[in-house]
DNA sequence: TTGTAAGCGTTATCAG
DNA sequence: CTGATAACGCTTACAA
């Protein structure tokens, strides 16, 4: 170890021959400091590589200047191709950036990794929490909300905790896209539903159903997980139940993608036999065979939006529970 | 704000009447403490709910027990749906979460980003800093590494700098590719290089040259920069130079994936007419059209050597400079 | 084995 | 506008 030990806010006061309040302030950005003093001690903030220490200065202000973004990690599809967790990181990454805030991303998958996380969390180690797309009830982000730490949690938490959120409409999208269904002709309408532990699959399940229903239509339902092998076994136990079904909604586009092959496969043509749309808009939506119709859902500035929010809880401000984003049908070759 | 005071070590001492000293053995798993007073500190830990405040120990341990993983973030392939850096956040999550050290992920695109990563990893803000395949010559690695704070890259570091990295084995992967295509009685093999600013553009080339120049067959060569519309640029591309090419090796999956899609647009058959290999094999390449060959690397686990290594130079051990890990070639359809 | 006490590097509160 | 000085919560010699 070449400790080369750092210089602290003593050595650049004693270079610019003032005391360490007044380079503390001088660093800080206060503005009641004369200009010739401020720069004699830029000048030694400088020649010394001054770096304030974090520790030091958040035991004493009681912030870190750190939000720590939550994702769930035991489902493969964290990181599979879905491109919505690092989407999300994305957009909180940027946002984060510009507030000169760190990001401590925490997986918290395993029951160790969430008692991690509980532990991390609640300790304030963090100024804020976002939670990225929970499964099922979770109460942490409610323990959380009282002790008075802010959260922000990527769709409606499930189980009526009161807590602010971000999401994108789901419902609406999906009625877009089974509606587009519908005016192309399509009467025997299936969907590939998502995971009903999720509110991105509940949702759309929920779009779903609506949308047939005013049209008089039949509900022609399989489950999957969002992944694409639960979509390609969703996909044949579909066709093996309704051999007619005319078109597909499938609640991502990773099932979708499975979809599109299964249906190649039981020798259907898409869209000729079968109609097929997606949900998500990922970067291969573009590549499938033949390219797929899908619901796209802006990713990145949904990871934005929540970052605003905490960000906005945290200088104490009051923000709506609820804050939805448009989505948008981008209609390619498959339906 | 519900300032709910958290509880101190001092707190906890008075509740077990004991010493702040002897708290702090115990929460920090000394084995010079009576069993009865550790139990005693237990409970009185437990009921008032303490969690220590990292900043407090860190500021006089002069470890924050986080690692930093710095990735590029300009280029769109960072969240694209290539896995290669998701897949290294996960494995350098999995390492740590061991190690029970928080990760601190920083995108480094911007050059204000880039100074944001500078200042605060040189700032020892960090145990230590992990370096996602870098482009070009970045200095910062070499820089943190003369202030004595743990560096390890991903991928042997550009301009000659002497720092531990972990990588795979691109040369050979690609080798075996290209030997796969020979043996399948190809002769006219083209490949879509990667970025020649990045260690697994060039050794993938290199892998290439030195196949094909071993067989006596000619070089074809067009760049991309692993994105799937530079593959589809580079496809057609090669396709004008030289339309009478059998096999195509495509330095990325996204790469090889726009390439299977500009084949079939110019009526050429996948494996008939032209072999297609990429390099990655993401989750994507099970479902091209044909599914693709393709070169895998165990991404995951580079994650997770980085993080060992660099766990191992911050305990002050000695660690060997370069740490290859094996490919693999996946053969599917496309070849 | 346990307690005392001295910092760790900042910021914040007062005087001056 | 500037400078002492007291926290902030924890670890760690050193004593007892």
């Amino acid at each position: 170890m070449t400790t080369a030990q750092r210089p602290t806010l003593e050595a650049v006061a004693r270079r610019a021959g003032v005391s360490r309040a007044t380079v503390s302030r001088v660093v800080n950005g206060s503005t009641t400091v004369a200009e010739s003093i401020r720069d004699a001690v830029r000048r030694a903030v400088e020649e010394l590589g001054y770096v304030p220490n974090l520790a030091a200065r958040s035991l004493v202000t009681q912030r870190t200047d750190s939000v720590a973004l939550v994702m769930p990690e035991e489902a493969t599809r964290v990181f599979s191709d879905d491109q919505v967790f690092p989407g999300i990181i994305r957009g909180v990454s940027q946002e984060l950036e510009a507030a000169d805030k760190q990001l401590v991303l925490m997986l918290a998958g395993s029951p160790a990794g969430h008692q991690r996380v509980e532990r991390y969390t609640t300790g304030r180690h963090v100024d804020g929490v976002l939670f990225a797309s929970l499964h099922g009830e979770d109460p942490l982000p409610g323990t959380l909300a009282r002790l008075g730490i802010p959260v922000v949690c990527s769709g409606r938490p499930l189980g009526g905790a009161q807590l602010p959120y971000v999401d994108v409409d789901h419902v609406g999208g999906v009625s877009r896209a089974v509606r587009h269904l519908i005016e192309g002709g399509r009467r025997r309408i299936a969907t590939i539903a998502g995971p009903q532990d999720m509110v991105a699959g509940i949702e759309r399940l929920v779009g779903y159903r609506e949308t047939v229903a005013d049209a008089g239509l039949p509900e022609l339902v399989a489950f999957g997980d969002f992944t694409r092998e639960s979509g390609g076994a969703a996909m044949r136990q579909l066709l093996a139940e309704h051999p007619d079904l005319d078109a597909v909604f499938a609640a991502s586009d990773l099932m979708a993608h499975a979809a599109l092959r299964t249906l190649r496969e039981s020798g259907r043509r898409v869209p000729a036999d079968v109609a097929v749309i997606g949900f998500d808009d990922i970067e291969t939506a573009a590549y499938t065979e033949p390219p797929l119709t899908t619901v796209r859902q802006p990713i990145v500035e949904l990871g934005r939006a929540m970052t605003r929010q905490l960000l906005r809880i945290a200088a104490g401000e009051d923000v709506e529970q609820a804050f939805i984003l448009p989505t948008e049908l981008i209609v390619r070759d498959s339906a």
